[in-house]
DNA sequence: CCCTTAGTTCATAATTTACAGAACTAAATT
DNA sequence: AATTTAGTTCTGTAAATTATGAACTAAGGG
């Protein structure tokens, strides 16, 4: 069988994907599962094979496979296949960003709990302190009880 | 000069400053900064010294010296001096998290550029990848829109 | 039944990070 | 002037992370 043509980036392509690849390091991804993320953003395919993905990056095998499915787990792409094949043709599941949204916003009000305990151990439940603390309690209870209504607006502006 | 006495956290403390210390490693801070915060947190003191914070959590003063500065400089912390002392006291600077909290908004936001970089590198301007595209940029320019109101309820809320 | 394709898994090498310890500095104290 | 206090800065290193390459597996084709 004839190797598809070979996926050629050009320089704007490539800084871009590094761009985005620092930005979803700094979310707490890994290198090569960051460049991936940035890769099938910038891709002009609709979605890419592991092998394109693997030589795109210059990335081996075994960081391509473990990159890949960490990205599955997580929810950020998915694939699809074809009868009579068995390769696996990845693309940007993007319409998890709204879940991604709503997990970062969990993460941050699931601190809620270590401030409840925070309190429960002061010796002083009055002082400055305990209520800047119980201050910031009332502002996680705040955001969980307004982020549902905020992506409801999001979805009846979207149509 | 005698020793202050010497700041003793009980096994619950430990436990809690460990647990707010990891919430604040998944937020990106280097473990010995993280446990910073924690102490900072559940300590009984309002405000602790540079050698009450290394002994608390067994740092060196490198590490210690490293992280508090760290810490000042991301904002997190303030300190507060005594007239004839060189000592500085340490503290949360609580009044932050409303700021901390745009911070983390903004930076989501600021991934926006990359979005409007890769649509206008794409080939394909009406591609599935590219309307995909298009509506993330639309989210976050609903969520920039939103935050100030948000954040202006919150605070007629507090009174 | 052997070969190719499409990966996965494992051992290990190469960085990177995070911290300790020692040497250093600058102000205050004796 | 010497010492103590309150740190800072500079190596060195142990540990953790990240990626590689080789060996392996499992499905399908010839």
């Amino acid at each position: 069988m004839i190797d598809a043509k070979p996926m050629v980036l050009n320089d704007k392509q490539k800084a871009l994907i590094e761009k985005i690849g620092i930005y979803h390091e700094n979310n707490g991804m890994q290198p090569a599962v960051a460049r991936i993320m940035g890769l099938l953003f910038v891709s002009d395919q609709s979605q890419m094979t592991f092998d394109e993905i693997s030589e795109a990056l210059h990335l081996s095998k075994s960081a391509t496979s473990n990159a890949l499915n960490l990205l599955l787990q997580l929810g950020q792409i998915e694939y699809t296949t074809f009868s009579g094949e068995r390769k696996r043709y990845f693309k940007l599941k993007l319409s998890n960003w709204r879940d991604g949204f709503t997990k970062k916003i969990d993460q941050m009000i699931s601190f809620r709990e270590s401030l409840q305990e925070a309190l429960a151990l002061k010796a002083d439940k009055d002082c400055q302190a305990s209520q800047n603390i119980h201050e910031l309690i009332g502002f996680l209870d705040f955001l969980s009880q307004e982020m549902p209504t905020l992506l409801e607006k999001w979805e009846n502006r979207k149509q």
